[in-house]
DNA sequence: AAAATGAACGAAAACCTTTTCGTAAAAAAA
DNA sequence: TTTTTTTACGAAAAGGTTTTCGTTCATTTT
């Protein structure tokens, strides 16, 4: 069955190609009579648009990319379900390119998108990701692009992010509220700028109460689960901290593991508070006190300004910056139960 | 900045755009000097290739599409990995369609793959679907498809699934040695070829032990977090199992939260076992029995097998079916704690 | 009745690339 | 030297669609 194009309509019909488009296209320099002829006969052949062709002439591709870290991961997983929600009704395809938290990765992608084969890019940087050239490579060859969650300053374009100054620096003071003295900051890539911000959220919170001045208790953590595994072991037994603060879900698992594996009691002997997109949390053992970020929303908002961006229904260069607010979920991992110990 | 194609190359080194399009596919009719010359001109003007007119006119679109049911879920998001950890590599471009559970929005996005947007299909059917005309009218017009986990019998692709038959009888058999006599089987889609070989693994293990002969365990679940929680909530009150088994990852927590509300113990009141792919189930409270499915593999299979049809490596008509071993890992949740009761 | 307007459609260019086939000149063979 | 082969390239078609600009004929206006 050889494939079915204007042209085939065309000549069953006695039209020009010319026609038969503006025909399919509802334009009004067909007539009626005309128009039912067309549809009729189209459906008839089940004639179906080549994509390409239309993407090569009318220069929109109705298609956007998603640029991510991983794709095992709630918070992604959620902010990707929330961009569909968008770009579905409207009509766009999602390419998706995940970046397994690699820089070469993410460049790679990103060059590849410099080609035209989406109309808008929606980034959230890797774990190695220290300079943005690349990025703005697309925003110079006018590819609209809008940042998520993993953001940069060095990149001019519409971000949209949770207020992790804040919501780090409450959690943080829960602890300290909880009568922890020794909080770990588990922080995961120094060159992110958000890693930078809940750590600056934490710091706030450890230097008003006049805690420590020294930041030996700001771990660094790797990308591998073999390494954070090792550092964690090693934090719990040389630092015999009363409480963790995991900057990023992947962080929480090895905690509990090294935990029970050293017999140390949460939250009686250490407290442990992180961020986290799991809808089991709440289930775990003991239940975790999470900061959640509305990562379905923070997927929606960002497609929505993709697409005014492509659709160019912002006036004035758009770089805006819109801020969700995070919910902390306070549960057992952070619970007092100090009367046990008085007891 | 006007767009770079082959004829500002062409126009800029005296040479016809078919020399240049050659040149940049090394082509043995062009010398090695101007083939030179090509390259480095290409890379001055910062030459990219037009996907779209390429893919026009190659009929080649080196694009993939994965239509499945849920974004945020450990299982498709492993899977995805999968399917990514091939795609990639070999040059491919990956469409994500998760169809929400509702077959109308699996229908509508098949039927807008007719159109040659892609050159392969994944696919994993939703709750709701029962017939499968709509991917059976991919396959007619020549659009490769592999089925992956909710795969269908009646269509003749390649599939690639778990062995839920043997899986769910292994994990039934083990809660009957675990003394349980009242285990309930949570069923998610009755239309699901997946959920029913899981069923009958439940119960050929069931009616070997001659527990029940009626079928009143076997409680048929919706696809509604709300709904599913009243019927988890009934069940427990109503039916007094003194086990559950859940088919699907999304049934477990309404089990936790429901024993917790009804202070049952887990699981010394009732044993709990589901298939999972989540990576902290073993933090839950009680640690959680699961069967997990190798979602990666399963991803990476179904993707390479897609590929080699795409690229026709198969000399006939090829629908195999691979079918992969799930893995029971026995935790807390299935823990025989009879010698407490003998106390 | 002549002129102006409008309705309905067609020809052809444009979007950008690949590929077939043809051609000219240079090299090899006779 | 003449003929054949090889090398290196170009012209043009094809892939399918949209859109601009004509053109024709019927209708309305003066």
């Amino acid at each position: 069955m050889s494939k079915i194009n204007l042209e085939t309509i065309a000549k069953e019909l006695n039209l020009s190609i010319a026609s038969v488009s503006k025909a399919l296209n509802d334009s009004f320099e067909i007539s009626f009579e005309t128009k039912k002829r067309v549809l009729e006969k189209a459906k008839q052949l089940n004639y179906k648009a080549n994509p390409f062709a239309i993407a090569l002439r009318n220069k929109k591709t109705h298609t956007i990319a998603v640029v991510f870290p991983e794709m095992d991961n709630n918070f992604f997983s959620l902010a990707i379900k929330g961009i569909e929600s968008i770009a579905f009704p409207n009509g766009y395809h999602i390419l998706i390119y995940p970046t397994n938290e690699n820089f070469k990765r993410e460049k790679a992608t990103v060059d590849l998108l410099l080609n035209g084969r989406v109309d808008g890019v929606l980034i959230s940087l890797s774990f190695q990701t220290k300079e943005t050239a690349h990025i703005n490579n697309l925003i110079t060859q006018f590819i609209p692009v809008v940042l998520f969650d993993r953001v940069s300053h060095k990149i001019q374009a519409p971000k949209v992010i949770t207020d992790d100054y804040e919501s780090a620096y409450s959690a943080t003071k829960h602890l300290i509220n909880g009568r922890c003295r020794r909080i770990v900051f588990l922080s995961f890539s120094e060159h992110l700028e958000i890693n930078n911000r809940r750590m600056d959220g934490y710091k706030r919170a450890i230097y008003e109460k006049n805690l420590n001045t020294d930041s030996s208790l700001i771990i660094q953590c790797s990308n591998n689960e073999m390494d954070n595994n090792e550092i964690i072991k090693k934090l719990l037994i040389e630092k015999q901290p009363d409480a963790i603060f995991a900057s990023v879900e992947k962080l929480i698992a090895p905690c509990y593991k090294n935990c029970k594996e050293l017999n140390l009691n949460i939250p009686d002997d250490i407290k442990l508070i992180g961020y986290s997109s799991s809808p089991i949390a709440r289930f775990l053992n003991p239940s975790l006190s999470t900061i959640v970020q509305p990562a379905f929303k923070i997927g929606q908002k960002a497609a929505s300004i993709l697409l005014n961006l492509i659709d160019k229904k912002y006036k004035k260069p758009h770089s805006e910056t819109v801020v969700f607010p995070s919910e902390i979920q306070v549960r057992e991992s952070t619970k007092n139960t100090e009367y046990i110990q008085l007891m």
